[in-house]
RNA sequence: GUGGCUGUAGCUCAGUCGGUUAGAGCAUCGGCUUGUGGUGCCGAGGGUCGGGGGUUCAAAUCCCCUCAGCCACCCCA
């Protein structure tokens, strides 16, 4: 039995959740390339190093959530847990630097090992739209205005709120950073214990813990906005200002932070409080220094990625199945006819289903199952007229149909 | 990695003071209708009771282990 289920966090995708999946994937990718974005894939494994040396070894996907596996040349590999780090080996392996801006958009499956909940799995879906090589806030302000335009297109912008802050250039962020550790010493035995790991490795996600005493102390940490300089300053408040002018709200979130130690100034989450514990719908943010730090030309960017089965989930209906006209003999000797029209009405450019097996009532059974718009009867009597019965599967209606002018009279089923 | 809840037919679920062949609805298949679907009537098939071990004369029911699902912590999309 256990090598019969799925892997833990695996699910097969039945025709249902892709129509749902594709509704959401197609939505993304029509409106990306309104904006200029162009879709690019990357493979789903990289060389491990990829991933660690660019998400940090403070993150919690490099440290215990990836896939790692040695190859048969005990090359270390990874399943890749995000996409942004690919994306950025490809820019730099193919040279892509004369291309620049570069606008990409990505989808497709992510691996994490962790435990499965509510909208969260160890193999799930992102679509992800990056910008590469714009340094202008009009890049953050572009990058987060598509979000919200695909949110709307989707129609989830009535449960979705954009949480918005800025984590600064470095040297904001290294003179904030000290700042916080001096303050969050002063509560070294009241913090949590995951906390006091995080005040060594990366005291800025302690901003982010949920734990309730943990929440207590941040009340009264210093702001990142109170050590911004002027640079940091301004570049937020320029992207502030562009949001506005295109009608995106938001809401300034100061103890928003990334997961990921290569992001810098703009950090924005579409969160939503229906999916139970997973908050995050929508998330990204800038991260100038990554390429350099990949050993490729210094090279600004920034991006969102979004879980494409959260995004499901909170649209809820998949699409109707699209609704086959069905061919039916009549008897047997019929059928060979009945096989030449299917085909050429499924080249006309209607969806047609020929039955398989059994007598009419049968295959009108199944018809209406299948969700049949019409069913064409083509027996004896019909073929010796040169016509065929077409029967409306909603009304129950019956007429003939010549099969001279057969797409004709189908033209409504189209 | 930690904790809570759950696991009986394809699906949704009954069934536990342990006791003869484990039930229902829906779905499936067949018939009433050998050229006509959706509603009706009659009938049939389908279950290692998640898996393994233990207690017992006897286990779906009690105990242990394990796997999986869900939810939460954690982390994030």
């Amino acid at each position: 039995m256990a090598s019969l289920q799925p892997i833990r966090g695996t699910h097969d995708i039945l025709a249902e959740d892709h129509r749902l999946y594709r509704l959401v994937m197609e939505t993304a990718y029509e409106i990306a390339a309104r904006y200029g974005y162009q879709e690019h894939s990357t493979p789903i494994f990289e060389f491990t190093d990829v991933f660690a040396r660019t998400l940090g070894d403070t993150s919690d996907i490099v440290t215990k959530e990836m896939y790692t596996f040695a190859d048969r040349n005990g090359e270390s590999l990874s399943l890749r847990p995000e996409n942004t780090a690919g994306i950025c080996r490809m820019f730099i392996s193919n040279g892509m630097t004369q291309q620049l801006p570069l606008k990409v958009f990505c989808r497709g499956p992510m691996f994490r090992y962790e435990r499965p909940q509510k909208g969260r799995q160890r193999q799930f879906h992102q679509i992800d739209a990056e910008i590469l090589g714009v340094a202008d806030p009009l890049a953050d302000i572009e990058v987060i205005a598509l979000g919200a335009h695909i949110l709307e297109a989707l129609g989830l912008m009535d449960r979705v709120k954009l949480e918005l802050n800025t984590l600064g250039d470095t040297e904001s962020r290294t003179a904030y950073r000290v700042q916080l550790v001096e303050y969050f010493n002063d509560f070294r035995d009241k913090l949590s214990e995951d906390s006091l790991i995080r005040l060594k490795k990366n005291p800025l996600r302690i901003l982010d813990s949920k734990d309730k005493g943990d929440r207590v102390i941040v009340e009264g940490a210093p702001l990142m906005s109170e050590t911004l300089n002027a640079l940091s300053e301004d570049f937020f408040g320029q992207v502030k200002q562009g949001l506005e002018s295109v009608g995106v709200e938001y809401h300034i979130e100061p103890h928003l932070v990334r997961g990921m130690d290569y992001y810098c100034h703009t950090a924005f989450e579409f969160t939503t409080d229906t999916l139970g514990a997973q908050g995050a719908v929508l998330a990204g943010g800038r991260y100038d220094g990554l390429i350099e730090t990949m050993g490729g030309p210094r090279t600004p960017g920034i991006g969102w990625a979004a879980g494409v089965e959260r995004l499901s989930m909170m649209v809820g209906d998949a699409p109707e199945a699209p609704r086959p006209i069905v061919v039916i003999p009549v008897g047997g000797d019929q059928e060979s006819q009945a096989l030449i029209i299917t085909q050429r009405l499924r080249k006309a450019g209607f969806n047609v289903n020929l039955g398989f097996s059994g007598n009419v009532k049968k295959r009108l059974n199944r018809a209406n199952k299948a969700n049949a718009v019409a069913a064409l009867l083509i027996g004896e009597d019909e073929l010796a007229k040169g016509v065929v019965t077409l029967r409306d599967m909603e009304t129950g209606e019956q007429s003939e149909a010549s099969l001279s002018s057969l797409e004709e009279h189908l033209a409504r089923y189209r």
